[in-house]
Parts: structure tokens; C-alpha cells; sequence
DNA sequence: AGGGGTTACTTAATCGATTCACCTCCCATT
DNA sequence: AATGGGAGGTGAATCGATTAAGTAACCCCT
């Protein structure tokens, strides 16, 4: 309408405004390299202007893009937004952006996921592996400073790692479960065998042969809807489990829904277990026996790691997280069947 | 060690690769104006050499870049967190990229923030706006197609908006709880005054007004822990309220945790409701009276509103979403003092 | 005064893909 | 046989910032 001034402006517009070379501008900007009087120029037309330099092509030619990527397994459960938050939080105190991509447990989706990171030139990547064994994470970590989170990743190196001792996790509460009798468990767990949850199943089978329970392993979707309908299903069978342990809250939530629906009480009729100790889950009714792994400062740790890679700092390069059992009332003595 | 040729080839590898000119393989890749044999040899290239069209480049150019932006206003709060997991699932079925800003309530931040994204070359913006009357949102919306969610937002031109009637949710919980008798009700908002949640606070005035009853704002940090000690000392207070409408779930779980902190019952002593109904909200000791608004259909047609921004296809430009009551039982009679 | 060393710039190449403006065949038409 | 036109390419400019290499001016020293 009245001008078509409402393009950025661009480095070379700043050359021209202030009778400089682009170059100039671009060592002033960053003040190296030129006198006092022409930085305090530059600056003072760049404000003017309203310049804000373009790390699209920053990125291009090589330099830092100030944006930190994040892999995560399924945004829709709660641990992981969680994480998601406290990262965003850590980037953000350091001008950071986030980028998310979700494989939504799609193991073959991982690594073309990585890559898609990778070439958006995030200067670190924090992810938390479904598959820490796949090769393709050689080269992503030959890429981009890379930090695991949850599992270790199988490369040759890696930025940093923040490992939670889950197998422990899965043994406490077992044991847990175990103590109270329980010797028919159901193990809400995620698309069975591909999951970030493989080395808690296999956790869980271990356990299982030395306590000397069963322990079936059920294949889930994370989220509340996903896991209701299951939870109900198991619920309703003959053979019901005396105990549900789900691999993590949020599937936890389903399970007191579906109990909720089928009229069975908790721990009376049903013990419920969960996994992570949400915020929510000293709130629920009753409150949730659940396994606590410091959700926040696992966050905190994956982000300044990412950061440190970035600024080339040294830190501790690898953190053991063990998991602790946080006991409520879900769970309660086996009913006598 | 072996060698290095780990960096990802370019469209000149694959030029020199197959004996055409960059121009060519560009043209190729896309299907167009290239013979049938030249099209397959040079993709038979591409995959062998495992290339990956660089999305930097190609957006510094002008193109596409597949990613669109987010901007929050508390990734803390579980509604934001549902949201970009909705979002985020509608824009992985389309391979797009999700890049998140959270201005954490930070009024100021908001237009940096926004702007930010724009300089990234998001395709589109999908923005819950702090302060939809800035005028920086017209420059923003000049440079990418802008989606609002919440609030509408005041520019010249918008990709589209999911507005949500939030006075009218406040007014149904406010009425609801006078009609109960309460009388003395704690509105818990947020930063008062400069919140995503001013039309609420003035919906909230509006309705005290109306309905005759006294009604406190009380400016809050979203999340558990941010709410939980304000609504301790509320609680605590001589005067203390008969009842805490939060103006999120998140913050009536605060409220939740300080009443059980006290020792008060819920609804008996206090009544708490809440705002957002997120899944688990059906799930709390007692069960939480909250507002509906659908927030995983809000998350679907701001995705699509955005991917339609970029396809240039019309679509549906304003929804206006009611919000409904859900009653449960953590609203009561207000006490007899 | 001439040479060495700074300081404060400028010029041009570069990052990777896209696109405008050409250029060359080759076939069909009159 | 000459002309027109389309198919299938090529070359070079472009996006915006960074940086290696080069240059002009100036200071200091002997």
C-alpha cells in the first residue's frame, strides 16, 4: 500500500546506509576489526533499521544457527513433555531455539528423523533413543554433537549421555509388587521389542524368573487413550492380573480409568503401578505408586550438555540416574483371587 | 581414519556424479524438464550416494523450508504441552518440522520470539498470543502466514484463527459456583493483567459484578509448584475463600496438593475447579469440575489451518470454540463459614 | 626518507540449491 | 529447403552473511 519498505533489511542494506562494504558491517556487527566510531555507527544504523541478522545464512556458510534439536519418542506422554519443557526452559535462558521431532515409537523413522535435525544445522542434538544400537547413529553423531538421553547410543562419540538405570526401575517395583503377594503381573509396556522400554522388558523377564512371578508383557500406546482400552480388556478377563505395572504414568492413567469404568477398586481389587512420578501422581485416586527418576534435573543435565558441546566446555561427560520407588497407596496386598 | 568422506554430497556430487550440470540435477530431482533416463539415472544417483537436499539452502533461496513455528505462552502448563503434541502430530503426518518458542508468560519476549521463528523461515506461525493488540503482530504477519489459537489477533491479514470463548467458560464456572452459594471465590490467573488470560480476568470482573459476588484475582505461576504455595497461604488465611477457580488444570493440581497439605477437604472445606479439562482431571481425588474446550481439536484445525496457509489452499478461516462445563465433584456447597 | 608493522577497511569467494536467460539439437510444417 | 518450435540442457546470478586475501593509510623507528 503506501510502500514496500517491510522487507528486513539486509547486511548489504546496512553497507549502503552507513557507506561501508558488507564485510565491514558484518566485523562491526560483531565488533572486530574496525574503529569505535564505525562500530557505534553500524550499531546505531542497525537499530534504526531494525536489523536482525538472517542465521538462515548464518547456518549456510557455516556458523552457528543458536537452535538445539530434540528426538523424542512419543510428545504424547507426559514424562516426555516434561523433558520437553525443562529443556525448552534451559535453551531459552540461553537464546537458544527449540526443534522437535517426534518418531512417535516408529523405530525406522529414528534415524532419517536425526538426519532431518542434523541438516537443519541444530548445533546440538539431545535425543533419547528407541534403537541406541542402530549404525545410522554414527553418522549422525559425526554430524552434530549428540547427547542420549534415557539409554546409552551406540557411537563412536557422543556429546554426552544422562542414563537412567530403568532395569533398577523395573527391578524395585517388581520387588515391590512381589513383596505384596502379587505373582500375576501385567506390564503395560510400548509396541513390545522396539520401544525405548526394551531394556525395561527385558528387565522386567529377568525379575520375573528370580522372584518366581509371572509377568506378561503387554504391548500398549502411550497416552491415557491408548492404554484404557487395554487396561479394560486385561480387567475384564477370567484370568485378570491381581497388579497392573505400566511402564509409565500416563498409561497408568488409563489403567485407573478403565478401573474407574469397570467398577474395580484400587489396590483393593487391582494394584496399579507407574513409572516416571509425574507431578500428578501423588494426586490421583489414591495416589500413585509410582518409580521417580528426577525427570526435571535429567532435563536440566541433557540441556547443559547440549550447551557445552556447543560452547565447547568440558563437563561430565556421562550421569548414572537411579530411579527410586516412590510407594502410595495404588498398590496393596494380592486379593486372595 | 578410512577416509573422510563423510560429509553429505551435494547437488555438485551428484552433478559431477552422473556428468550434468548442477542446474540439471536440481531440475531432476523435481521432475521437471528432464527426460524420462536423465530423471532415473540422476535419482539412481541420489540414492546411492544418500543424498539429502539441504533445507538450509533451499530456504535461503526462498523456498520451502517444511517447518513451521510455534510460539507458547507456558510449555509448564499441561494445556500448552497437549497442544503441541497435537500439533506436532498433525505436522509429522506431512513431514514438517516443529520449531517451539515459549515465552513463558514474558510479555515483552513475545514479538522477538515471534519474529525469531519468521527469521528461521517457518512456512507458517502458529502463535497463542500474550498481547494480541501488538502492533508487532502486523509485521509478523507480513512476513509469514499467521495462525492464531486462543485470542484472536489484531493485524491486517491472518492465515486464520481458533479463537476460544474464554469468557464465556469463566462465566459458566463462575455461575456455577454462585449457584452453589459461594460467594468468596480465589481466581487463580496469571501475571495478572498481561497474561494470555486477560480476557478471562476481565470476564471474571464482569461476571463478579453481575452475579453479586466478591472475586479475587490472584496472579500465579502456571505448573504445580508455582500454584501450590500461593493457594497454601490462601487457604491458610483467616478470610481464606470458599472456593479456588484456577484459571488451568495445572494450577488447581497445586491447589489440590495444598489442600491436602492442610488437611482440607475437597469439596467439603473448599471448593477447587478448574480450567482446561485435561485427561486427568477425570482422574483426581475427588474428581476436578473444569471447562472444556476441546483442546485436541483446536490443536488439529490450527495445524491445518497452517498447513493450508502453505499449500494455498482455502480453508475455514475463523472457528469459534464454546467452552463447556464439566461438573465433578470437587465443587460443593460453600460451607456455612 | 624508507622499511616494518598496525589499523581499518574492501574485494571476492564461499556455503547449496534454485531459476532466469540462453543455447542446441531435432523434428514437423509449408 | 528454410523456418518455427519444443525438448533438454548449460551458465551464471541469486539468496545473506562470513572470511581469506589484499590494499591503502598511518605510525614509529632508525
Amino acid at each position: 500500500m503506501s510502500g514496500q519498505r517491510s522487507k528486513r533489511p539486509t547486511i548489504k542494506q546496512l553497507a549502503a546506509h552507513t557507506g561501508l562494504s558488507p564485510a565491514a558491517v558484518s566485523y562491526a556487527l560483531r565488533g572486530i576489526q574496525v574503529s569505535r566510531e564505525t562500530e557505534a555507527r553500524v550499531r546505531a544504523a542497525a537499530d534504526e533499521l531494525g536489523f536482525r541478522s538472517d542465521p538462515i545464512a548464518r547456518a549456510l556458510r557455516g556458523g552457528k544457527t543458536h537452535s538445539v534439536g530434540m528426538l523424542v519418542a512419543s510428545l504424547a506422554d507426559l514424562y516426555t513433555q516434561e523433558l520437553v519443557a525443562h529443556v525448552q526452559r534451559e535453551l531459552r535462558a540461553v537464546d537458544h531455539q527449540l526443534l522437535i521431532a517426534d518418531s512417535d515409537g516408529d523405530a525406522a523413522s529414528e534415524i532419517p528423523l536425526a538426519l532431518g535435525l542434523a541438516d537443519r544445522r541444530v548445533d546440538a542434538l539431545i535425543a533419547m533413543p528407541i534403537q541406541p544400537f542402530h549404525p545410522g547413529w554414527q553418522e549422525v553423531s559425526e554430524l552434530v554433537p549428540l547427547v542420549a538421553v534415557g539409554d546409552r547410543i551406540e557411537a563412536a562419540s557422543t556429546a554426552g549421555e544422562v542414563v537412567v538405570a530403568n532395569d533398577l526401575g523395573v527391578q524395585l517395583m517388581l520387588e515391590h509388587l512381589a513383596s505384596l503377594g502379587h505373582t500375576r503381573i501385567a506390564v503395560l509396556s510400548w509396541r513390545i521389542g522396539r520401544a525405548p522400554l526394551r531394556r525395561a522388558e527385558e528387565a522386567a523377564e529377568a525379575q520375573a524368573e528370580r522372584l518366581g512371578i509371572e509377568v506378561r508383557l503387554e504391548p500398549c500406546e502411550y497416552s491415557f487413550n491408548g492404554s484404557r482400552p487395554l487396561a479394560r480388556e486385561l480387567l475384564a478377563a477370567d484370568n485378570r492380573p491381581s497388579a497392573i505395572f505400566a511402564l509409565s504414568d500416563s498409561m497408568a492413567l488409563g489403567a485407573y480409568a478403565a478401573c474407574r469404568e469397570l467398577g474395580l477398586r484400587i489396590p483393593q481389587d487391582v494394584s496399579i503401578a507407574g513409572y516416571d512420578d509425574h507431578p500428578v501422581a501423588s494426586l490421583l485416586d489414591p495416589p500413585l505408586t509410582s518409580i521417580r527418576w528426577a525427570t526435571e534435573r535429567v532435563a536440566r543435565i541433557a540441556a547443559k550438555l547440549a550447551l557445552g558441546a556447543i560452547e565447547e566446555v568440558a563437563i561430565e561427560r556421562l550421569t548414572i540416574v537411579p530411579p527410586v520407588l516412590v510407594e502410595r497407596r495404588s498398590t496393596g496386598p494380592a486379593g486372595v483371587r
